[in-house]
DNA sequence: GCTAATATTTAGCCAAACCTAAATTATACG
DNA sequence: CGTATAATTTAGGTTTGGCTAAATATTAGC
């Protein structure tokens, strides 16, 4: 079905899809940027993706591409992989959740299928990777959540955290420190009026916690009741 | 100490030292052969190799090449995560024995230096991959065992398996179902004149097993006393 | 020791992905 | 609505590691 891919297309669809995901196209200078080369380069790269044959996205000169249905298929084939990878390191290695990221960022270009499933058998077929990013199935199929910013929370609500972002060690070594993990219960203490700092605490613990808002708009939760 | 190095780069040294370790150097055609690729294409990397600074190899016109300290570290380095590799798949994963070369293949040049080290101590620091080729340790120090090829058996001679190839997963699967693996204990039962066929026994069973030249010239031995 | 066969190297090319600088298009706002 | 700024594309290069064909060196057999 889809053709051997190089490594570097495999990151590109990978991007692709995270910015696709929430209904806008991805742009070349968003795409320069999160992967690290110049804007001219990504340029290069979708107009030949749009251009094979099947193509992986479609492009739209000048405003952005978006991915066929091959592209997306190969992006959460990638993903599934990342997110795998992810969970056994922690799971069967002993690896910290900040330390994960950047190993399966290579190693899932370097998985088999049969190491895949290897691997999805080993871990009992996980749903959610250790930042709680859910991991496609077998078939790709994605469970989808529906999951609210942490930054969306009303002063005195609380709800429960799905995910946290999970690229940055730093960031993740501030929230291991705070005990800001999938599954716990947060409520919102107040926000300041400016920048939109807001204060939180876990349930059950006394600490308070400090989100800025690029990060707690990062951190999803599903709002209770 | 090292810098960067490329997959293919990673490839070549350790095919040089796989060629050089019988004290011979590689010959151009030898490297193009195992590799897959024109010698022409040997012929530019080698010398690549020998103008960087500092050298992998040294390069002798059209007389093959040997290793510098710097490559023989190098091509140690990916044989030591190669085998790491294939027993981990083995030991953890469930693989059979003629499954893993080809993955460690590839995942040796995935494996960043921690990854290394926890599956190295989730493993035990083992000393023998699956095929009963030696792993290097944490310093690449590699235990040099003496060896003996199986075809030198005499007639009535015994020896236990020491090591078996382990690139071909057909050879595998019949060795597998002779039961003959590093370990074992074996007697040589005969030989046909012309085309040097052996006839092997192994100790406490009865089915006659049937080795030619070429594997068995691969198969090495500790000879009994 | 010469010569034919074999091995190796050189020369000239190609594809994948990157780059910078220049040109073009889109957008934002006065 | 026109123009300045920002985003994108085009043009022209580079590096890495392949390739084939032609030239040259080595080796083996007579
Ligand atoms: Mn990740
Ligand atoms: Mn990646
Ligand atoms: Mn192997
Ligand atoms: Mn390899």
């Amino acid at each position: 079905m889809t053709q051997d891919i190089s490594h570097n297309i495999q990151d590109y669809l990978k991007r692709i899809y995270e910015i696709t995901r929430s209904g806008q196209k991805a742009s070349t200078s968003q795409l320069a940027q999160v992967l690290g080369i110049s804007a001219a380069s990504v340029t290069n790269m979708l107009q030949k993706l749009s251009k094979s044959s099947p193509p992986y996205v479609i492009y739209h000169k000048h405003h952005g591409v978006e991915l066929t249905e091959l592209g997306k298929a190969s992006a959460l084939k990638i993903l599934r992989r990342h997110r795998l990878i992810e969970q056994y390191l922690v799971e069967k290695l002993g690896y910290a959740w900040d330390e994960v990221h950047e190993e399966a960022e290579i190693l899932e270009h370097a998985l088999s299928p049969l190491l895949e499933n290897r691997i999805d058998a080993a871990l009992g077929s996980p749903r959610f990777d250790p930042h709680g990013d859910p991991i496609p199935d077998a078939n790709l199929n994605m469970p989808n959540m529906q999951q609210t910013p942490l930054t969306h929370l009303a002063v005195g609500e609380s709800g429960s955290v799905i995910r946290v972002p999970h690229e940055d060690p730093q960031v993740l070594r501030y929230l291991e420190k705070s005990g800001l993990r999938p599954g716990v219960q947060v409520k919102l203490l107040s926000r300041t009026p400016y920048d939109q700092t807001i204060h939180l605490q876990i349930t059950g613990k006394n600490e308070e916690i400090i989100i800025g808002p690029n990060l707690g708009s990062q951190i999803t939760i599903k709002v209770d009741d």
